[in-house]
DNA sequence: CTCTTTGAGGTTACCGGTAACGCTGCTATA
DNA sequence: TATAGCAGCGTTACCGGTAACCTCAAAGAG
């Protein structure tokens, strides 16, 4: 029977006979104590398993929080998923947990999310979607942390920013399938015309067209999640249209193999009869029949990269305002 | 320029001239107060916008903490994505934070994100995991607070458990394939033969293939992450033994959608050449040119189920200690 | 009319860290 | 030799809620 909860700082301070505070000076590595106090408080936090009770660290007024809240569109996509992986690794690494969340693309959430957050006094916060309530501004600026905003560039960067501009992913790949001489373009999309990250590779791709003096032949927007069965019901739409069209550009990899799944259903070869491309670089995207053009994402890169420039922050080094991820035209041979 | 960090309950019962208790009780939804004390302390609430501290309401001796742990395999599959989301979303209903980890299959790694997450004095635990280290199961005795098991129940319950039996899941499927008449039948499985849920599928699938008589011809269990690539590859090592065979079971539908990519390139018809059969109900496998033959997986009920019942017994009220999840086995058309 | 109950609210102790600040004794320098 | 500086550590206040306990007046019971 233990009368008190688990033992604490003060429990370590008394049987070694210093004050709590050497304690806590020694385990946050900071400055103030000899070699041999070190040792000995090391020895006894073995001895008797001490854990650190992180919320009285990051209780009070110079509390220190290690606590990083994340927000992501969703978590069901692997694309995302591999961010929070890398991200929960790297910040585990350093010193740090997430607590996550979703926005589902819609700004109401996410600020409600932030809400929630911000009565846990996070350490930072790193949101990957485009655009914020004033609400949430609102919130993050009375929260006073640093914030990483990660996924797209194009946006004025709050504070600090890692990714890659999707519009340009999109431009990137209007002129490579213009390239090959085609001009009777669709295009098939999710999430409605709201103002996600895919909508802005739809923009970038009508800019590249309208380079060679293409318009986009035909397009299907579903307000569905850009999945598989989108791609396939949208493709299905797109081409019950009967526009004559030699290739079509998908909202992402998912709704492209959706797309093909249906164009092999009704006996449409591709690349010969019609081209396809995705976006996202998903595994699947390279072991079908034939691979798939699309645009690969370092998603680990970027979850990593993102969570030490926060903490570097954090630690008040200098970083990079702005880091810039290289993203890769994978030409696939489905165009 | 604010001196004081943020409105605390102290400065909302100060203006109304009542005690900080009084505004504890009325927002906690305890009783002791008029519904006169009431109305004013929500306006002043509404009026400061006022944020609880949650850092403060759990720390101390009697406090009661919001936030929930949660471990599972990965966040890159869309299964587990799918739950979390599910979890994450019946929770924040709830009144409740999560915490989340992955533990990649490895019992350790899941004792040291226990070990962080005890340093935050959860309200309760939910663990996606089969197996658990002897210093995970001393951290949850230590930690004191309820425990959810989900995703598989043929182990004892630490606590609570969700889930349904994978092993039942192989046995239905390899009876599914048997009452076809195919009797050469070979495996793909992955991630070693760890003690997984997908290695409990497994060798409920021999079991089940046992009763008729049949044995497994030829089986291939890759190392790596079940994915669209281990699929291709596995199946292209299993056929490249030239043992003749008429099935394939897949560890999943991202692995049975690989191994297809392969068959089809190869030029293997299926069914009419080989049978192919996955798990997990993914929603490509639905729009293959043939409805893949797999498991559908009620992940989202799963979430639910399983964070109603973890704050219903926070809550002291009665819950089943052991809740079973219907799967469905989807025949499809490639068996 | 007195005694008990009860609703409404106040008081106090406490939790486990952290920063600020103060004290000691040793060493380096003028 | 005086003293300034600093490493090393102790002391203290504090944070923002919560449970336990206490008070007090009004209502109801006998």
């Amino acid at each position: 029977m233990e009368k008190r909860s688990k033992p604490g700082l003060e429990d370590i301070a008394r049987t070694l006979g210093v004050s709590k505070m050497t304690v806590s000076r020694v385990l946050r590595g900071a400055t103030g104590f000899s070699e041999a106090t070190r040792e000995k408080v090391l020895q006894e936090v073995e001895r008797t398993g001490y854990l650190p009770n992180r919320l009285a660290a990051a209780f009070g007024p110079s509390g220190r929080s290690t606590l990083i809240g994340v927000c992501v569109p969703r978590l069901t996509s692997p694309l995302f998923g591999s961010i929070l992986e890398s991200l929960n690794r790297t910040f585990a690494w350093l010193g740090y947990q997430t607590m996550i969340g979703s926005h589902n693309q819609v700004p109401e959430e996410e600020e409600i999310w932030l809400r929630t957050l911000a009565s846990w006094k996070p350490a930072a916060v790193v949101l990957a979607s485009k655009v914020h309530t004033k609400g949430a501004m609102k919130l993050l600026r009375d929260l006073g942390v640093p914030v990483a905003e990660i996924w797209d560039l194009t946006t004025k960067p709050i504070d600090l920013a890692i990714g890659f501009s999707h519009l340009d992913n999109g431009l990137e790949m209007a002129r490579c399938i213009a390239a090959t001489g085609r001009k009777r373009i669709g295009y098939v999309g999710a999430l409605g015309r709201r103002n996600t990250s895919g909508h802005l590779r739809y923009q970038g791709f009508l800019s590249g067209l309208a380079e060679t003096g293409v318009t986009l032949a035909t397009e299907e927007i579903l307000h569905d999640q850009p999945g598989f069965y989108a791609g396939y019901y949208g493709t299905e739409t797109l081409l019950a249209r009967n526009i004559a069209l030699d290739a079509i550009y998908f909202h992402n990899d998912e709704m492209a193999i959706g797309g093909l799944a249906y164009l092999s259903r009704i006996g449409m070869r591709v690349p010969e009869d019609i081209g396809v491309a995705g976006w996202g670089g998903m595994e699947a995207a390279s072991i079908l029949p034939r691979r798939l053009t699309t645009t690969a994402i370092p998603t680990t890169r970027i979850g990593k990269i993102a969570a030490e420039a926060l903490v570097k922050r954090l630690h008040g080094d200098p970083v990079d305002d702005v880091t810039v991820i290289q993203t890769r035209l994978v030409p696939g041979s489905t165009i």
